[in-house]
DNA sequence: TCCGTTTCTGTTAGCGCTAGCATTTCTGGC
DNA sequence: GCCAGAAATGCTAGCGCTAACAGAAACGGA
């Protein structure tokens, strides 16, 4: 009744009516699967094409064929961010030609799921595999329960050393050892960092690139010019306050994300200290918010769209390949970039 | 091979033979339709708890029962707009069961569809209904194509007068006017409005708004406090400074959207203004952008996330009503929400 | 020419579910 | 107790497609 079929949809077995042979013949020329005398096959798309005739990929699935149902699954994450992720994701599922579906782990009543009843809905839902992006591409309970019930997934923007587990990632510490690089070569020597939340893994890894950045160019790493930080504006307002109250206070100032750097930008202001010229700041993520501020902010950029669609690609070759072969690289890491604005001096 | 059954989920049959009935018995009490005896209710009802049954919703579409997908059309909209309408219309989705598909109106190459491949597409996606956001809530070519093959739509944030299309908005007129009545009953005298582009129909919604809200208050309208906008920073931030030049300068600027507002309150800053001290500056939409500023911008919010909710909602109701009677009321409004935060004096 | 191979095509059954009708069981009125 | 009508349940077919196997055609070697 409501089936895509009403609107005079034509189906496999008109075609196979119009070119002459059985509708198993004109799925073996859809599905470029079997042989097909050549003849043949041009018959069967000749009628393809005259009657406009689409697969129903629901009466597919049903019968057993190779359609899948992937996910995006995700909690609390920004905006933007999961602007871009589904900007990538729906792109390369048209591409795969997957069926994307959207869930987050919120219930009804605003309150996060249990990991295990999360795994349980997205099976009862059909889904063959998900995207997990960050946060929770960490949350390694929720990680066991998908595998229990076989769903594939994927991972953004997490790193991992288990050969067993697909993530697609940039490699964070390597980014922001770059970004120091560039600082101290700004002739900065006097650098601080505002951490993101210790139980978000890129914090650990930003900090760590920091160190190794500092000490490639000899700088000595300072603790006064480490600051806590939430990953919010607020808290990198008050983490800048704090390192422009300092007696020797830095000269330029690495935000780990660019919420942070916005924040430290309003301190500076606050303080009557011009950006860039008394004081430099740079962030991280290249989010919106990065050009809305004055000045632009010198940010790296994570192609957050092209890990969404390469993700989505690992995820449409595992589920093809029914799992027989695992890719040939399981950790897949995509190339940053530093964006220089007007923050730096 | 990867249907959800594989996991061992049950089946119809299996719950019909534990509980002594048919199939189809089974299927009345799932779907609540026709005739079931109370004790036969409560066996299969029984039975479906026992086996922890839940219907395989690809069957039940493909054999012609009310399932419905829906999808979320939209083309380029701000990032927190969009994430906050997923929010909502996922909620919708749940709780009215229905199948949420995302689509936007770009092809791989980036460029926009046009009207009518776009409403092709959805439809041999099997689409029964698509809710429409803005800016494409306002695209009557798209809107015929729709109808044309049959696929309900919602429309979001676009008022029409037109009975037969169903929309969901709040009053923008209004909203404006009451931010109007605020600035004027701060003492405010001189105000000054930055205009959206004219191709967004809540540009000349909002302006009008403004005009009456000032005549309300018995403020005389200067044309030389009129800027143009493109709802952008940049756009935001030019008119300020136009405006902050001019001779007889306003010391209130309504900015049609928080964008150009957060625009405006650099361009203070540029010109060493306090805001709100030497200049209140207001906007329009409550995006993420209003408290990522300093001062928190005064701002009208718009309950985005219940209109995708309130739109899903009467989707599902005109769906499950194959259209039979129309909604009570086609045009659903919502309230808005004055929100005031520091840039108002 | 015959037969074993290989290539191509068709037949049958069924995925899990729901219309539509047929059938059975239960009411109550006389 | 009998019967019309209502209430409850069952049966059959089929949604559009694809596995799995069966069958037909084409090919080549002895």
């Amino acid at each position: 009744m409501n089936t895509s079929a009403k609107s005079g949809q034509a189906t496999i077995r008109e075609v196979a009516e119009l070119a002459g042979v059985s509708q198993m013949t004109v799925s073996r020329v859809i599905n470029d699967r079997g042989m097909v005398k050549q003849s043949t096959r041009e018959r069967v798309e000749n009628a393809i094409g005259v009657l406009n005739y689409k697969p129903n990929f629901i009466a597919r699935r049903l019968a057993g064929g190779d359609v899948f149902f992937i996910g995006i699954l995700y909690s609390n994450p920004s905006p933007s961010y999961l602007s871009k992720i589904l900007k990538g994701a729906l792109r390369g599922s048209r591409k795969s030609g997957l069926h994307l579906v959207l869930d987050d782990m919120y219930t009804d009543e605003g309150l996060p799921k249990l990991p295990a009843k999360t795994a349980k809905d997205l099976m009862r839902a059909g889904l063959d595999g998900v995207i997990l992006i960050p946060p929770i591409s960490d949350d390694e309970a929720l990680l066991k329960e998908l595998e229990a019930v076989s769903i594939r997934t994927v991972r953004i923007a997490s790193i991992s050393d288990d050969p067993d587990t697909l993530t697609v990632a940039i490699d964070d510490t390597e980014a922001v050892r770059a970004m120091a690089h560039y600082l101290a070569d700004k002739g900065h020597e006097k650098i601080a960092i505002i951490k993101g939340p210790d139980d978000h893994p890129s914090s650990g890894q930003r900090f760590e690139g920091f160190k190794a950045g500092l000490k490639d160019k000899g700088i000595a790493f300072r603790e006064d010019y480490v600051q806590p930080g939430e990953y919010t504006y607020v808290s990198g307002r008050e983490a800048a306050l704090n390192l422009i109250d300092l007696p020797d206070p830095p000269t330029a100032i690495f935000a780990s994300n660019d919420d942070m750097a916005a924040g430290a930008i309003a301190a500076a202001n606050l303080k009557q200290l011009s950006v860039p010229d008394d004081l430099s700041i740079v962030g991280f993520d290249d989010t919106e918010l990065a050009t809305s501020v004055w000045p632009g902010l010198t940010t790296i950029r994570q192609p957050i769209a092209l890990m969404a669609e390469r993700a989505v690609d690992i995820l449409a070759q595992t589920l093809k390949n029914q799992g027989r072969d695992r890719p040939a690289d399981p950790h897949i890491q995509l190339p940053f970039t530093l964006i220089e604005r007007g923050s730096v001096r």
